[in-house]
DNA sequence: TAGATTGTTAATCGATTAACAATC
DNA sequence: TAGATTGTTAATCGATTAACAATC
């Protein structure tokens, strides 16, 4: 595992999961080679940009010629961490919950989901896509005992803290969070909102703006 | 409704959502007034941030006491454009796209789902959580017809693009895209993605880089 | 009045873009 | 060699923070 210092902040971290797509695409097409220029283009971004971007991992590229295509997507797919297979369970089976769980590529993408928990003793016992649901009491057990490294959270946003800290103290890794609250936690646990409503509020934004003019 | 020039830039876009849930908070806690100091401490910003970006739409504040709390409330809602009601209609209902639809208090939230598209015919006919499931021919016709404003797209990825210009064909304002895709389109239609991939990458590639010291 | 806190301008910081020498 | 395109430094642009006069 890669040792350097990897200096990613904020908005290249935001950029490098459309890199891994828009280079899954070019693989795709069975382009063999890029260049700043042409990857830029597609993004709508500067090529100076890509090539910035890039040069934070070191040399990707070679002068005059371009990006391997195959050895760029390997770089960006190894430190996007996807080379590594993650234990998951899902905190939360409502509707996003029972969604994400019935994701049958989550496995083939290197997330094995192992369990999923809800407080509902009507679910409890049930399963989804293959998946048994648990009492939420025996979470924390349960991410100790098979070493789970990201808990998703679905419970809802009342619940949602007091989850994540029992998720916390039991050792876990990183935190995907759907409740509608932002979470907090120790700087060594990872915790990634992707609050819906968010999203959809930011959509009626723009909408709205536009009106305006 | 408003006029005035709205400068509302991206990293501001980002934010507003927040401020509306920490304001929302405040007000569930009956705390009639706060000040820029108190609500950046809690979001983890600073006091400066508050005011320049409460500024952007003119002075909230009161010199000497700070900001009520239901009246920067309300602004921001509607600056967010959340003060209106939109028709929706979802295009695939999978995983995403049913659990979406099952969400059911989209409607006291502005947001009436009026119907939901797909291309299985086992599932045209059927309805989610009362919601009626047509075939997705129909779908361009529906959006002129009932003047659908918000289209989302839960569709494959290689569907999405296709989905959404018929969507913007069909006179669609806003798109909310859960494909593993960027979609494009005119400028007069807001395009937000909610792409769920991005947000668990981005969470992995954290957790790989904090591994590396 | 004194204290608090805004609105707003100026200073700083960081991210993006431009430019160009290096080199394939 | 000439053309292309990177890696990298410098210039620009924009966003955040600091400072402080205005004023409640």
């Amino acid at each position: 595992m890669s040792r350097g210092k990897l200096n990613v902040r904020e908005p290249l971290l935001r950029r490098l999961p459309r890199y891994y797509r828009y280079l899954n695409e070019l693989k795709n097409m069975e382009v063999k080679r890029t260049s700043s220029l042409e990857l830029g283009e597609r993004m709508g971004i500067t090529s100076s940009q890509v090539r910035q971007d890039f040069n934070c991992f070191g040399g990707l590229g070679q002068q005059g010629i371009g990006y391997e295509v195959n050895a760029l997507l390997g770089r960006i797919r190894k430190i996007l961490g996807l080379n590594s297979r993650y234990k998951v369970i899902i905190a939360g089976v409502g509707n996003i919950g029972h969604s994400l769980a019935s994701y049958s590529e989550a496995a083939s993408e290197g997330f094995d989901i192992l369990a999923l928990f809800d407080v509902n003793p009507r679910l409890i016992g049930c399963s989804v896509n293959g998946i048994m649901i648990y009492d939420i009491d025996d979470m924390k057990e349960f991410i100790r005992e098979k070493g789970v490294e990201i808990g998703i959270i679905c419970v809802p946003k009342d619940r949602a803290q007091a989850t994540a800290d029992i998720m916390i103290e039991a050792g876990i890794k990183g935190i995907w969070n759907f409740a509608d609250v932002d979470l907090y936690g120790p700087a060594e646990v990872v915790i990634e909102n992707a609050c819906l409503n968010d999203s959809l509020y930011t959509l009626t934004c723009r909408m709205n703006i536009l009106q305006c003019f």
